[in-house]
RNA sequence: GGGUCAUUAGCUCAAUCGGUAGAGCAGUGGAUUCUUAAUCCAUUGGCUGAAGGUUCAAGUCCUUCAUGACCCA
């Protein structure tokens, strides 16, 4: 007896001999009271406390005074070891030493009909055993809950990815590192409201239906209001209209939105994703650096002190001075470690201001002179830029955006680097610098070589926008599936005057998986997507 | 989209050169009842991801497909 269908039929057995011992199988009868669960969280933590001190006054078996206190102890029993059971619950395992001779007769019987991973409740005086470890010594014993299939190997868990991934609940029972995981996960988020919250911060929720597409590039997932008969699709950015909101006059806004994207699924992307993005009237993109930089590190201070023990050693610092270092200069900081060649000239912040010195070199590299053999795809990126500003950008990506972990370090470990000064083109929502009209007030931060936020000066000029979303249908009309759409409701906000601001938006899933050192962004997602089971 | 690897009992994993598909845990029956992956005795459980092919013989070799992981795009 021992197929799937066999072990559930033992335990559908198992149950019927409950609703013979004066219990069902799935009743909803147990109710611990406030203070039995706030015991119980207590009891379990003093169970597990690696200082040994805290469980040396505990009573042995045999000497328990009269009237000692009763506890309640329950969860999903996750061993059987001699008389003992162990518990499952949120704050760890403890156990219960479960004696048929001491229970009333009902509830051995009862005990008799338990398999792992049934939930169940016991009452009675905490002890210590023999070799100096907490147990509740039962003198109740109670079913509250069958479960039917068996739960994993008890010593190696839940292994299978792709079983985890679709049987998250098992996981989550199973292996207690994930439910840790998700703990974590849940603290930062609410660290990050609680630090925007603290600072005027006003959390808002704006539409996840959007009829057009803006505030990203993007693909997107389209949808349809049969009432309406409106195509639809799925938000890519909440950034126009948390800026509506701006312009209505709520200073400082933020959402945590769920965003979708209809692209490729890897370990850093998954089609929906969570972003964190706040607008604050009356402030650059240089505040938010500011605002940026103690916002994680407040995250990470938290991640530190409540679940240290899933920080493993980082191979970076963000105790060390955070970089700010202006896109250009990441280019020549890049070209003098790979020892570039541009054919003469030095590869300087001037070179890299006069457009044809700077096409000449990129033509170098897509030519093979230049000192570093590029990949074919990478050719292609630098061969078709049409200006200037995206033929910086690029050489932004192909030179200095694979070695930032390199270029910027505090002793064996890189540091958090704000690039700063994009090119106008291709940033279509941010301001224009004064000085420098043809880049703009906005940075990317890199910690880890990986990009985890965008910022940046909104460009508040309606006019000048405008331009700019003619700039995206011109693209879209040229194929770029990507494009934004010309969003005239956002330039008619803009026109009634938005205070000067700066917007962040931050990838939530990719700060979790930074902080705790996860490698896949599905370690970070309770419910990764997954086609369907064959 | 391309490449590599994986898929064997409920779970975790074996199976040499192509030669009878095994173990531990879980389950079942019993013993024990202060255990720490509890222990001891006995025992059940398989369409080897799917479909084809090669072969006297396929978990193993070939083809296609499915799902997943990793790398690249």
């Amino acid at each position: 007896m021992a197929s799937e269908d066999e072990l559930i039929e033992a335990r559908r057995a198992k149950a019927a001999q409950l609703e013979g011992a004066g219990s069902r199988a799935f009743p909803n009868t147990f109710r611990p009271t406030e203070a039995e669960v706030t015991r119980r969280a207590e009891v379990v933590a003093r169970a597990n406390d690696a200082d040994e001190s805290v469980r040396a006054d505990l009573p042995d078996e045999a000497d328990l005074p009269e009237g000692a206190e009763q506890v309640a102890l329950w969860g999903r029993v996750v061993a059987k070891r001699g008389p003992f059971l162990v518990l499952r619950t949120p704050f760890g395992d403890a156990q219960a030493l479960v004696r048929k001779d001491v229970l009333p007769e009902a509830e051995a019987a009862q005990l008799a009909a338990v398999d792992l991973a049934d939930h169940v409740v016991v009452r009675g005086p905490l002890i210590k055993t023999r070799t100096g470890a907490l147990a509740v010594s039962a003198r109740s014993y109670g079913h509250v809950g069958k479960a039917l299939l068996p739960p994993p190997a008890k010593w190696h868990g839940l292994k299978d990815v792709e079983k985890r991934y679709r049987e998250r609940y098992v996981d989550l029972f199973a292996n207690p590192d994930v439910s840790k995981v998700f703990r974590a996960r849940g603290a930062i988020v609410s660290q990050l409201r609680r630090f925007l919250d603290e600072r005027g911060y006003l959390e808002v929720e704006t539409p996840t239906l959007h009829s057009v597409r803006g505030g990203a590039t993007a693909k997107p997932f389209d949808t349809h209001h049969n009432a309406l008969d409106m195509d639809l699709f799925l938000r890519i950015a909440p950034e126009l209209y948390l800026k509506r909101l701006i312009v209505g006059g709520l200073d400082r806004v933020y959402e945590i939105a769920r965003c979708f994207r209809n692209e490729g699924i890897s370990t850093r992307h998954n089609p929906e994703f969570s972003m964190l993005e706040l607008y604050q009237a009356y402030a650059s993109y240089e505040e938010l650096m500011d605002l940026f930089e103690a916002m994680v590190r407040s995250c990470d201070q938290l991640v530190k002190e409540r679940f240290g023990d899933l920080v493993g050693e980082r191979p970076f610092d963000l105790e060390a001075e955070w970089r700010r270092v202006p896109m250009r200069d990441a280019i020549v900081d890049a070209a003098q470690h790979l020892h570039l060649d541009a054919g003469g000239p030095t590869i300087d912040r001037a070179l890299l201001d006069d457009e044809a010195a700077t096409a000449a070199f990129a033509d170098r590299l897509v030519a093979g002179d230049g000192g570093m053999k590029l990949e074919a795809p990478d050719k292609k990126t630098l061969a078709k830029v049409r200006n200037h500003g995206e033929r910086i950008f690029a050489l932004f990506e192909l030179l200095a955006e694979p070695i930032l972990t390199t270029l910027y370090t505090a002793g064996d470990k890189s540091v958090p680097v704000f690039v700063t000064d994009y090119p106008f083109e291709v940033s279509p929502l941010a301001r224009r610098n004064d000085d420098e009209p043809a880049y703009v007030d906005r940075f990317e931060i890199f910690i880890d070589g990986r990009e985890l936020a965008n910022a940046f000066s909104e460009l508040n000029d309606p006019d000048d926008q405008a331009s700019r979303f003619e700039d995206q249908l011109a693209k879209a009309q040229a194929g770029d599936d990507e494009a934004m759409q010309f969003d005239h409701d956002y330039i008619r906000a803009l026109r009634h005057g938005m205070p000067p601001a700066a917007g962040l938006g931050v990838g939530v899933d990719r700060l979790v998986m930074l902080l705790l050192g996860l490698p896949s962004i599905r370690d970070v997602l309770l419910f990764p997507l997954l086609r369907p089971e064959a």
